[in-house]
DNA sequence: TATTTTCGCTTGATTAATCAAGTGATACTT
DNA sequence: AAGTATCACTTGATTAATCAAGCGAAAATA
């Protein structure tokens, strides 16, 4: 049996790199009293305000129930407020919401960036971006094998 | 504000992708009653065996009590056996465990590879993982941040 | 030899995500 | 107008991961 693949190996790595990646922004954005997934939320809804909760976790990839509990801790903490309008709940950022987006986002940007600006030229970054752009939306339309 | 980098987009784009095409993955392995995480452990352990949970851990990118519940799991299901040897548990594959790996690991590197071989060339694929090696390696010993 | 430290692993508490059933308001349908 | 379906969201049950405290055996130290 052959043990990988190029393709295994690609995958293999894009996952470690995520995990990894993604537990080192959550503990660099303790200083912010933030989680990784939060920041994420409330920069979707910082550029995207007013939106539904569907939308949202369309965005974030998370499930209707997931975005729920979300939602309701980042309330809790008065980072957001949700409104009933009409049928629907539109989303907004409070002043505090704002405030904390405007201080966390540059670091974060900049934690982010610096994976990969530490060790690619601009010319290695647009192609990573290319490629990985391209491997992304594929899999958004990729169907699950038959058995 | 700025709202992104080059360098955060790229990082968005690959979460999201790992967080999507890992899903993908579980719902895949449904058929051979396992998940993403069960099944890279059990590679993990075909290709290493005998090892430790520290090492496999390690390997992983899961915590000490993670690796341990996991296994737990495993061997209830009779797919590995931890031997106490010396003052160490040794890790191997039982009969059931090999099969389970020798029938899903084809089926799971194809699904792995068509990720990226369905929409980039022998080329581009060469390019990504070295992007994506040289990312990641660097990442493994970044430090976080001062404040 | 007695005592402390270290090592590899386990486990209780907590957190967060999924799934699927439930809810309540609105929109169709006859 | 009454009844049914749909939509957007919530919530209980389950699963799995983290952290940190705990544990027992082996090693180091006094």
């Amino acid at each position: 049996m052959r043990n990988n693949t190029r393709g295994s190996l690609i995958w293999l790595r894009l996952l470690r790199f995520s995990n990894h990646s993604n537990q080192f922004s959550n503990e660099f954005l303790k200083r912010f009293d933030l989680t990784t997934a939060q920041f994420d939320v409330l920069i979707q809804i910082k550029v995207y305000q007013p939106l539904t909760q569907m939308e949202l976790a369309e965005k974030v990839t998370v499930t209707q129930g997931g975005i729920s509990r979300m939602l309701a801790r980042l309330e809790k903490e008065k980072y957001i407020v949700r409104k009933q309008d009409w049928k629907t709940k539109t989303i907004r950022l409070t002043e505090k919401g704002e405030a904390i987006v405007e201080k966390a986002m540059p670091a974060q940007l900049a934690l982010q960036s610096s994976f990969f600006e530490d060790v690619l030229n601009e010319e290695e970054m647009k192609t990573l971006y290319s490629l990985i752009t391209r491997v992304h939306k594929h899999s958004l339309i990729k169907e699950i094998p038959p058995e």
